[in-house]
RNA sequence: GCGAGAGUGGCGGAGCUGGCAGACGCACCAGACUUAGGAUCUGGCGGGGAAACCCGUGGGGGUUCAAAUCCCCCCUCUCGCACCA
């Protein structure tokens, strides 16, 4: 042990010799409990930034701990491998995808290291080897076998100038990225997951995550956006034809004046007359300031008022929603509210107020309304429906709509089917050929995987790189042996995050996904943790592939994330971390100032994990120095080779003792509620310091300061790997610290004999005494009542009331 | 607008089922050691006041012996969704 402690020296010294012994090598003991620890693997963007610092501290923190509990534990590291930004790297600075990820990998995994992070590097997955992608490809087919994977078109950002598809990121303001072109809609065949086949199940299980963060799962079920409600037919006056609207406020049906279509609904184009009007109404519908609308000549009947009203195409109504058409209902809608009054259509209020009884015998027409009233209510001008409060309404007009054969209760969810065709060079290609005899033809199970071609430009402009390679294009129809062309395009790379937690399970599986057995034992992941920018979609596809891949009898858990830790931001100067801001923390320089041990404990330390942590370059100053103090006891105290003892004593060391158990409980206690490093971290730096300020008077002394520096080492380990290793050994055992045993805390030791009470005084603090622990209620009673201080305060005074908490304070009333 | 969360010293943040507000760290101040200190150690550190004490957890009410914590009203901020019928 050297006499001042430096990082660089310990930190390559240990993962040198962590990395000799292969000591975070997965050992599965069958007598142990398993527990997976699983963070969100990174995409190699190029280095590691603070967020992937804290996250992945945090996880090893927790994964540490949990292997010093005494579990199996599973903590793997990979790479989400494909991406946009290789090949944007391959357009710019005409270097391969390929190479530009693999070095990226090279360069960030050499960075993990650096952190000490204890990752079973054995199970390592990157999704852009066909070793993997040849199961997102199998999946597919599977998929597709089943009918939950299926083609149609659908409308993507163009870019007219490059000739090429951009994703959503790549236009900036309507603008195409890189030439500043105008991007326009294009319609391309594309493929979808039938994720909305799974919408119920996805909505009911988030009230089984009792793991997750309330808000993540309110994201998702929001996202989901389940609505019940009823399809009505409205019958087009004068046309054989009728209109389908979704509502879910059946209920003020006869308050419908009016039905909107949405510009794109196919009737629009039939009703409208003039096509220019409806075109122009069609380009305004990211106006959401105001609504517009084009009436179209032609009136539809009230199926149950039988009333004549008219027929509008209004661009707040979408396509993509229910059916592309509403009833229109003013006096209870607020948007059809504010459209009526623009246009001046009839506003006709059906719901009162329940506690407004006076206005259920008036007339609508005498009813007026500044905005429309969206509650419920009591049913008014409903002819049998009259009288009745909106939840029976519902219920009752929803059977006499499906009784007459009007409509249907009809269920619909916000949630869309996911999109997964990019017209992408670096992704997983879509094993599908076309047959000019056959049409759509799946490749054979045993031709996959279809593997990226490398001979390829990258030139940003036209279609995607893989539609020029013909090498990769021209193919043999497997059916009819004919001449067939492959799909040119790849999967989202959410595919490949969908799933990569199972691969982890098993080693390197050539034949299969993932071994069964395995997936069985591991899954599922007990702690995920990571950024919520991930709370909807990751997750959400992750949870569908799990029901996908449970349906396929791959797997037997429903969810794949038991319990579910999001991270806050790293923000600096009071804003997120950004090149443009110059407020980034470059994780390579903190290393190679202070420490991976210091840079680990400062980023736990600043605040909770699941808030936002506030960067301080004098607070990262305060973890270095806090880890300087403890290498300072160390080195003063190792030479005392005194034996350890932890039971409770008498003397001047019981009240070290009775901190050192306290913090045992009190960071087992934040590890095992809601992994509050910081309050963990704390607690210890209390310890340290009372550790510091002890004066051993004796031979029983230095027992239990022993036990009180070696309890703090163990504790500080998950924390600072590197420098509690360190210690350890210098405390003169052979064993890694890696070895030991999380430690318990005796609560016959954290029992004080004398405790401070607090006498109050119409519940003001007036004094503290010292009194036994175990004094009865009239005895503190008679105790606080005996006190000087507080005969002055009650001096003749009439006593009201005395309250008595035990262990805590006396409150006097007088 | 809807949904979720948060407002505590100069700053990051502690405060268990109502029971000593401000743990721990940073910054700051004073002192010690020192040729020196941006190293280290000791002490102090919410505001007011000489003191006794008084006032303090976004604001205003309330419940209680006792409220940062529970209830009602309001304000501000952050995040998510946003014409989803």
């Amino acid at each position: 042990m050297q006499e001042r402690y430096n990082p660089q020296t310990v930190e390559e010294k240990w993962q040198r010799r962590w990395a000799e012994k292969s000591v975070f090598r997965l050992r599965i003991e069958k007598d142990r409990p398993k527990f997976y620890c699983l963070e969100m693997f990174p995409y190699p963007s190029g280095k590691i930034h603070m967020g992937h610092v804290r996250n992945y501290a945090i996880g090893d923190v927790i994964a540490r701990y949990k292997r010093m509990c005494g579990y199996n534990v599973l903590h793997p590291m990979g790479w989400d491998a494909f991406g946009l930004p290789a090949e944007n790297a391959a357009i710019k600075h005409n270097v391969h995808p390929s190479r530009w990820t693999y070095e990226n990998i090279a360069y960030m995994k050499k960075q993990l290291t650096r952190l000490g992070l204890s990752y079973d590097w054995q199970r390592e997955v990157t999704t852009c080897e066909p070793e993997y992608y040849k199961w997102n490809q199998w999946f597919f087919l599977k998929m597709y076998e089943r009918g939950l994977a299926y083609r149609k078109a659908s409308s993507v950002n163009w870019c007219p100038s490059c000739q090429t598809v951009l994703a959503n990121e790549q236009v900036i303001d309507g603008l195409c990225w890189r030439c500043d072109s105008v991007v326009t809609l294009k319609e391309l065949e594309q493929w979808f997951l039938r994720i909305t086949a799974y919408a119920e199940e996805l909505l009911e299980d988030c009230d089984r995550l009792h793991g997750w963060p309330e808000r993540v799962i309110t994201m998702q079920k929001n996202w989901i956006g389940k609505s019940q409600g009823v399809e009505v037919d409205f019958r087009i006056d004068g046309m054989q034809e009728g209109i389908r609207v979704f509502t879910t406020r059946q209920d003020t049906l006869y308050g419908a004046t009016f039905v909107s279509l949405a510009a794109a609904h196919p009737l629009a184009k039939i009703l409208v007359k003039d096509s220019k009007s409806l075109d122009a109404l069609k380009a305004r519908y990211d106006e959401v300031e105001e609504k517009e609308g084009v009436f179209t000549g032609h009136y539809a009947i009230n199926p149950l008022s039988g009333d004549r009203i008219p027929i509008w195409v209004a661009n707040f109504v979408l396509m993509e929603y229910g059916t592309g058409a509403i009833m229109a209902v003013p006096a209870h809608d607020q948007r059809d509210f504010d459209f009526a009054k623009k246009y001046g259509l009839p506003i006709k209020p059906v719901i009162v107020p329940e506690k407004k009884p006076e206005a259920r015998s008036q007339r609508s027409e005498d009813l007026v309304l500044e905005g429309a009233y969206e509650e419920e209510g009591i049913l008014i001008n409903s002819g049998q429906f009259s009288g009745l409060k909106s939840p029976n309404a519902k219920r009752e007009i929803a059977r006499f709509i499906e009784e007459k054969g009007l409509g249907k209760r009809t269920i619909n969810y916000k949630l869309r089917d996911w999109g997964i065709s990019r017209q992408r060079y670096w992704g997983t290609p879509i094993p599908i050929l076309y047959c000019d005899s056959c049409g759509i033809v799946t490749v054979a199970e045993d031709d996959l995987p279809v593997i990226l071609p490398e001979d390829v430009r990258f030139t940003g402009r036209g279609g995607s790189p893989l539609s020029e390679s013909d090498r990769f294009l021209k193919t043999k129809c497997p059916l009819c042996a004919g001449d067939a062309r492959r799909e040119t395009d790849t999967m989202d790379t959410f595919v490949d995050s969908s799933w990569y937690f199972l691969r982890y399970c098993s080693e390197k599986d050539k034949t299969r996904p993932f071994d069964k057995n395995d997936a069985g034992y591991w899954m599922p992941v007990d702690q995920y943790i990571g950024g919520i920018e991930h709370a909807v979609l990751h997750l959400l596809y992750s949870r569908f592939f799990t029901k996908v891949l449970r349906d396929l009898g791959l797997i037997e858990v429903a969810e794949p994330f038991k319990n579910l830790l999001t991270q806050g931001m790293v923000i600096k100067d009071g804003a997120k971390m950004s090149k443009s801001k110059g407020n980034v923390v470059d994780p390579d320089y903190l290393i190679e100032t202070y420490g991976a041990d210091t840079s680990r404990l400062f980023c736990l330390f600043a605040s909770p994990p699941e808030k936002d942590l506030d960067w301080s370059d004098k607070g990262v100053e305060g973890a270095y120095r806090f880890l300087n103090k403890v290498w300072g006891i160390v080195q003063k105290y190792r030479g005392q080779r005194s034996e350890v003892r932890s039971q409770k004593i008498q003397g001047t060391a019981s009240p070290l003792l009775r901190k050192t158990h306290q913090t045992i409980k009190r960071v087992t206690e934040d590890m095992e509620k809601d992994f509050h490093f910081n309050t963990a971290i704390a607690s210890l730096m209390e310890l340290v310091n009372e550790i510091a300020s002890f004066n051993p008077q004796g031979e029983e002394d230095f027992y239990t300061l022993r036990f009180a520096i070696e309890t703090a080492v163990i504790l500080l380990s998950p924390f600072a790997p590197h420098i509690a290793d360190e210690l350890w050994e210098a405390m003169g055992h052979s064993q890694s610290i890696l070895e030991v045993s999380w430690p318990r805390w005796d609560m016959d030791a954290i029992k004080a004999d004398e405790i401070e009470l607090v006498i109050q005084i119409n519940g003001k603090l007036r004094n503290r005494v010292m009194i036994p622990a175990d004094l009865s209620e009239e005895d503190i009673r008679q105790r606080a009542l005996a006190d000087d201080k507080v005969r002055q305060y009650i001096n003749g005074k009439e006593l009201k009331k005395i309250i008595v908490v035990r262990g805590r304070l006396v409150n006097i009333v007088i």
